[in-house]
This record gives structure tokens, sequence and C-alpha cells, in this order.
DNA sequence: CTGTTAGCGCTTTCAA
DNA sequence: TTGAAAGCGCTAACAG
């Protein structure tokens, strides 16, 4: 490792200032400064952070040695004092490019980016560190969170609470312990499966994104609601969700994960007409496969997406859709938590926000 | 401000544990732990980094005891020793709603993400703080970062050096004295305008996304070499930048800048009859724009967008576009951060990928 | 295997 | 207006 300067308090500036021209350099520190300038530590951390404390010559010294000396000062040791990061973080229980394949994801950070500006923060995307989402969140250097895909017990709901910081959950189950915003998602699932059975449609697929339980007994929050939604729709045409035509699979959430799950609709028996995928990107992969495949959307299969992501309008055929707030959602769950690291109150709140079916081009009435 | 406990070294343990029930509690810390446990600190250091060092009783009733008493480790104080945050940014000059309102954005962070991934690292994005980007820069808690949108002489770069974190720039302008990732922009452009004026094309609005510097004389990095591409086919065909039927205006890189160009568009003298967009998504929004106008795409107007984005294909009509391998960039930009965060070299290097023009169904031989 | 002792680089009373 | 000194909470030689 080179030869590394001694650490000795009464060593000379001028060999600090020789070594910073050299490749090895030991960063210039606050004490640097403030022995050049003859000055304490105090006066320098004034200089920096409270300028006003200082006669302005003073001030304007240290500041000139500062920068002569390429001074920057240390944003974790200023943390440790202040106990600030300036920046929050949202959790993922997948790797960044995953979170990221679905453009679901984008779209919700835009919302949490808007507070971020507001409040001069930046956000940290974390995701499982070396496979633990655990040991990501006790690392974490953050002044608090905003929580996805994840359940109001999930242990890093526990280490939150441990490490004290502020955080609020998306899509997770509302409860009086923990600060959340969700979506209609009852109501939004229901209005969609009503749409395909007034098409006609009886053998319909459902294409949910990966639950990590697989079981459809087994799922929470969002995914649960959804489930609900479509058995309440389908009891009122006395169904259930047992029926012969009726199947349930999972894939990625992503337009890769919609392409993928085509071949396995294609087994499926009886032959699905309509597909019922739980995210727009889904949706877009099974269009892009059915139509690479020479079948024809709607006409030989309808397909109903959730979410109306921005360009979901655009395709072709438009997609049918449910369309959620989903910017407003990171917005609303960003300020929450915005009020909850400012310390505005300590009450749980639950948002729901609304949802609306958008009947478009992607659906046909069955043999129509 | 309640009631504090006060910080007396001598503290009994019970008083903490007491308080700790409480509503204002002062967060345990590696002491507590040590003297409930009657070890040193550095005992329970061990037991949660290198449990190996400890006799696995001593380890096992050290974090038994931390369990118990709710402790984690303070991710800041051990950033402040170990110098590494676990975390790497990606400075943006725009907030970062803007920021992600550009699917490109999102594809790049996926790139990143990857390699973060690989690392056991978290992604900031790091956005101006009330304004300042410099400031964000000096406040970012992270190990280096991949620096986007900003050229080489920016003064980011010099806070950057000053703090002695590495770095790696995105679509900046070649130099000796930065690492970075670039694609080539200049053959790109060249074959997309070649294209357009193959098709018979001279009426060409060049929609640039912003810029802010505003002249095209004064252009630098990715626009610049852009921009050095069309005039080279331009030349070849004869006419110059300057030519009657060429402008250049520019908008935001989203959707929504192309809805919002487009009435820009229709005003131009001689009205346009094929718009050459430097994003896929400024693309879209021309596109959407002019269909809700009722003008027809290719027939009416042709469109030409730049980066192939993973829906650009899948538009009506599929967008005629010059590909660039944006996951590959941020993944390679990534990877080069990676080698400079753990010093495996320090030579500035310099990666540019390849583009690839895709003739798609958002052209039409003019009059044809 | 375990503890002592210095820091890491900055902020912040409190006193001068 | 300025400085001394005591932390912030943890890690890491080094010694035993």
């Amino acid at each position: 490792m080179a030869r590394f300067v001694s650490k000795t308090p009464g060593q000379e500036l001028s060999t600090l200032v020789d070594t910073a021209t050299e490749q090895m350099q030991r960063r210039v520190t606050i004490n640097d400064i403030a022995k050049q300038a003859g000055v304490s530590k105090t006066a320098v951390s004034f200089a920096f952070n409270m300028p006003g404390r200082l006669s302005s010559e003073t001030a304007q010294r240290i500041l000139d040695i500062a920068r002569q000396l390429g001074y920057a000062p240390n944003p974790i040791a200023r943390s440790l004092n202040t106990r600030r990061t300036n920046a929050i973080g949202v959790i993922v229980p997948q790797d960044i490019s995953d979170a990221f394949s679905n453009p679901f994801f984008a779209q919700l950070v835009r919302g949490i980016g808007h507070v971020c500006n507001l409040e001069g923060m930046s956000l940290m995307v974390v995701p499982p560190m070396r496979g633990s989402l655990l040991e990501a969140t006790y690392a974490a250097l953050i002044d608090g969170c905003i929580v996805t895909g994840l359940e109001t017990d999930d242990e890093v709901v526990r280490v939150l609470r441990q490490r004290n910081l502020p955080f609020v959950m998306i899509d997770a189950d509302a409860s009086d312990h923990v600060t959340c915003v969700t979506v209609n998602d009852f109501e939004g699932a229901r209005q969609s499966m009503q749409h395909l059975l007034k098409l006609g449609h009886r053998d319909i697929a459902i294409v949910s994104f990966e639950s990590f339980s697989g079981k459809v007994e087994q799922y929470t929050g969002t995914l649960r609601h959804r489930f609900d939604g479509y058995r309440s729709a389908l009891k009122d045409a006395g169904l259930t969700i047992q029926n012969h035509g009726i199947h349930c699979l999972e894939t990625k959430c992503s337009l890769a994960g919609g392409v993928e799950v085509f071949n396995r609709l294609m087994q499926l028996v009886p032959r699905p007409t309509a597909v019922l995928a739980l995210g727009d990107a889904i949706a877009f992969g099974v269009i892009e496969a059915a139509q690479a495949h020479g079948l024809n959307v709607p006409g030989q299969l309808s397909v109903v997406g959730f979410d109306d992501l921005e360009s979901s309008h655009m395709m072709r055929p438009a997609l049918t859709t449910v369309r959620q707030p989903i910017k407003e959602k990171g917005q609303r769950a960003a300020e929450l938590l915005m009020d909850l690291v400012h310390g505005r109150f300590g009450l749980p709140r639950h948002i729901m926000l609304p949802v609306e079916l958008m009947v478009r081009k992607s659906t046909l009435r069955l043999g129509g």
C-alpha cells in the first residue's frame, strides 16, 4: 500500500499538502483546515454550516483555505452527529433490475421522487443484499423508508422498528400498526372480471405476478384483495374460481413475464378465451406473444390488464385495464413518510386510493 | 420534548430498559449490550461481524441480549469506521420524477442495478437538493457514483474529485481525465437522418431533449455528436442544418414532452413531413398527438426515434428508431465503477457501445 | 478468546 | 466571536 502519511497530530501542514498531490493521499479533514487557518474545528464547522456565527473575514479565510486544500466535509461523520442522512429508501424484495422491469415501479418512484424533490432528499433503492433483504435493511443509510411488496408481518418490518426507522408500506394489508397506502384492489378486480363475464367469457386465465407463496388460497395483501374481487364477480355469475374454465397462473410482472406465460396459457384445457393479467406489463407480454403466434387480440383472445401504465392506451390494441393512480400512490406514501420523519405525528394511518376500469380495445364479446 | 434520559455513563441498565418501553426512547447502543452482557464493545462488535472470533457461547449470549433489548448496530457509525456505505449513487441533473419520466432512465438503472445486485450494493438516486446538484453531491452517502446528463467540466465532477469519490460518466464527451461510457451517437444520428433523406424527406424537424444551453452550435457531448451525425448525412445530400426545411426544437425527453412539441411542430413553415426525435419517449408523444389530431403516421408524418425502448416495437405504428444498448450502458458503467471502488485500477477508460438503425413502420417514402 | 485503547471526522453545548 | 471538550456509535490494532 505505498507509503502512508503518519497520523501524528503535530504533523506539518506542508507535508500534507505535498502528499496531497501524490497518489496515495490521506483525506483532508476538518482538523487540517483548522490547523492551517489557525482556528478551532468549531470555527471550521461554523464556516460551513452557520457562517453567520463567525466574523465574515474569519469565515471567508477558512472557506478559502478549505477550497485550496480541496477539503470537503465528510458527510458520514456529519450524519453521525445530526442523525440525518437526507435520504429515504424504497425497499424492494427483488433485485433492482427486476423491480424496474415493470414500468409500474418507475411510475411509483416518480411519485416518491416528487416529494423527495420538495424535501431535498435523495432516494435509495434498497434491494436484498447477498440475498438478504434483512441485511440490506440493517445497513441502509436512510432516514426512513417506503416498503413495497411485503406484508406487515415481514421480518423487515421488525428490523425497521428495531432501528427506529419511520416507514410507510405500500399495498400491504391495512393494519392498525403500520402506516400504509393501498388502492381499491377488490373493486378493480371485481369490475375487470365482471367485464369479461359480461362479454360472455367463461374460459378465463388469471395471470398473477409472483407471490412467492404460490397458492391462491394463501395470498395476502393486494393479491388477496384482488382475488376476493374476482371471486365476488364470479359468484355473481354463479361461478367459482375452481370452475373448469378458470385457471390461475403466476409469472414475473414484466413484459418478459407475459411472453413467458403465454406458452403455458396455450397449453391450458380448455384454452382460455380471455386473460386477466394482474399487471399491464404482463398483459403487454401476453399480447405480444399472442400476436407473434398469429393470434388476433381481441378477436381470438381478450386481454385485460391492471395498472394503466402510461403506454397502455397507445398499444395496439389499446389495453383494457384497471387504472390505479400509481404516481399518486408513491407520492402519498412519501408524504406520510415525511410526516413521520419530521415527527409530525405518530398514529398509523391508512390511505386507500380509488381505481377505475378503462374499457378499450383489447377485449371483445366472445365469438363476436 | 418530553423527558430525556440523562446520558450519564454509569446509568443503570434497568433505567434504560424501562424507558425503552416509553415513547421517547434513547436508542440502544453497543455500550448497553456490552454492559448488559458483561463484555466489551469489541466483543459485541465481533458477535455481529466476526462471530468466529468469539466462543460460540459468548457470541450467542451477546446476540440474545441484543435481540432482547432490540439492538441494531448503527450503520452510520459503522460506515464512519469502515469508510464504506455499500451504496453507489446515480447523479441526475433533474428531479427524480423527471428522470424517470423517460423509460430510458429506468432501463439504464436496470443495468446499474444488475451490478449492484452482484456486489451487494444499494442504489441511490441523487437529484439536485434545493436546486443544487452540488449540494446533493456533497451530501450523498455513497461509495462512488455514476454521473448522467453532465459534461466532464461540470462542477459536480470537481466536487466528486474533492470528495475522492470514484465516478463514471455516462454520455459525456470522452476525455483522458474521466472514465466514461457512451454509444456511437454520431453514427446512429447519421444513419437515421440518411434514412429519412433516402425516403425523400426534405422538410425535417429535429426534436432534441433539453440541453439547457439552447443553441445547437453550443451543444456538447451526446447532443453534439448526434448533431454532427445529422450534419454529416445532410451534407452527403447537399444540405445543411441551416436549410430552409430543417428545423431544430427542444422539449423534455418524455411522452409529455413529445405531445407538447407537436403543436410547435405544426406551426413550422414549411410544415415538416418527418420528425427526428432524439428520444423514443418524445417520438411516442409526437405520434400520439399527431394521431389525436387526425394525422396519419407515417402516411402524413414520418417519425424516427432514438433509443429503442422496450415498448417501441409494440407501438402503432411500430417505431423506426436507433437502438442503443441502454441496459448494457448502465451495466458497463457500473462495472467500471465497481473496479474503481475496489481500487482495481486507476487509468480512466472509455467504452463506446454500438448502435443500430431499426427501420420499422413509422417512416414512409415521401408522398408514398 | 477477550479487553483496552484509540481513533473515524464532525457537531455542539458551554464557557471564555 | 471563538474555542475546549465531550460526545455521536462503532471498528480495529494491539496486548494479554
